[in-house]
DNA sequence: GGCTATGGTAAGTAAGTACTTACTTTGTTC
DNA sequence: GAACAAAGTAAGTACTTACTTACCATAGCC
């Protein structure tokens, strides 16, 4: 196999067992047994196990989001269509975790473990979306059609609602008994939506008869 | 030392350096470093390291709530005073996750890890208050006071947003650049609260005039 | 065919790891 | 003060860890 297709091959293994057991508890063996090499050629490619982390902060913590899921979310924010704005959101962020489940727990063991993914991402991505849902919420408000709140109370809301549902389901369904709440996640972006606008939306407002 | 002093003793170390480092991450040998005894003591104590951690279960999983706090959100519900009793359970889980921080990661650690201590929590004391909450949100819709939404979509809302709040000023508040929330938990459990309750509030009802 | 660069391996090493053994100290009881 | 149990220790054991060394195999080029 070629070198670089190796390396790659290499990071994809190591992405998915230390995503399962973390970094200190995923050994350069297993890494090499599950690529199928033997573990030598796994310092031929990374000249330590962290710099092999480091690799895999490279290409999950700057990874390119969806630039068409961004210019839809763009596209509603100009038509002022609050629901499918956070609704796709919301899906965007539910989807993600249920189909990259490897990366949700990479960034907890990161979190946890004191490495860099988890503050990398914090910043690039995560931060980043923040202030720009927090805008577009102060643009609702001083236009009459949010009531007064504070923006960063509201954002935290509603992707705390939104996190909470994909990491509980994700992680503790099992142990939730009866309290489970098992629907998809399009109907989820949907349901909580509707419940964080009822709550945000100003009931006197009508878009001709601005404030 | 007496033996069972001892013993708390070195459960209480435990708790600490498992929490820092997850099980896996922390060795007997610092234990016992920290602990201020020789290594073979741990092992008198408890006959192996998973035992320990076992012990460190029975003592968080099952630790009881204060019933002084529970009998306040009791009295609260009873007098229908939606305001308190919300602001009661968001200011004491931003609390309790910033006065004991090691168990939030202790939990974390575990549902990563897979140990049973997260599970034994969920079951024991999230599920039950999940439910509490719930019920009383039924209660107060069937009353008119509350719009008709999905109980458990509101109790997902809630506690999203406060616990979200809580882990990310935790573990995130470095990386949030100007996005960060810096307020007080008193502050916080306030304002969450009259967020979430502008949601769900009926406008139309007035408690003399029962739907 | 010989030469070399490259992808691969077997078999190490030194420093941990959980856990044990054989022994010493210390406080209590009579 | 002798007897004895409990609290403590130093120095192991067998095994695992990240990382290394010295060696093979094969493909491409002359």
């Amino acid at each position: 196999m070629a070198a670089e297709d190796r390396r790659q091959q290499i990071v994809t293994v190591a992405i998915k067992l230390f995503s399962q057991k973390g970094f200190r508890g995923t050994t350069t063996k297993e890494i090499a047994l599950a690529a199928g090499v033997n573990e030598a050629i796994i310092f031929r490619h990374f000249a330590t196990k962290s710099e092999l982390y480091s690799a895999i902060i490279d290409q999950k913590a700057c990874a390119r989001e969806i630039p068409a899921m961004e210019a839809e979310i763009e596209k509603y924010m100009q038509l002022r269509n609050d629901q499918k704005i956070f609704e796709r959101i919301a899906l965007h962020i539910l989807d993600t975790h249920e189909n990259d489940e490897a990366f949700l727990r990479l960034l907890f063991y990161s979190a946890l473990e004191g490495h860099e993914l988890a503050d990398l991402f914090f910043r690039n991505q995560v931060s980043e979306r923040y202030r720009m849902v927090a805008t577009y919420i102060k643009n609702r408000i001083s236009e009459g059609a949010f009531r007064k709140v504070d923006p960063m109370i509201a954002v935290r809301s509603f992707f705390g609602t939104i996190l909470h549902h994909a990491i509980t389901n994700r992680f503790f369904n099992q142990s939730l008994g009866d309290q489970k709440l098992n629907i998809s996640n399009c109907q989820a972006a949907e349901r909580f939506t509707e419940f964080f606008l009822a709550g945000i939306i100003n009931p006197n407002y009508s878009p001709n008869n601005r404030k």
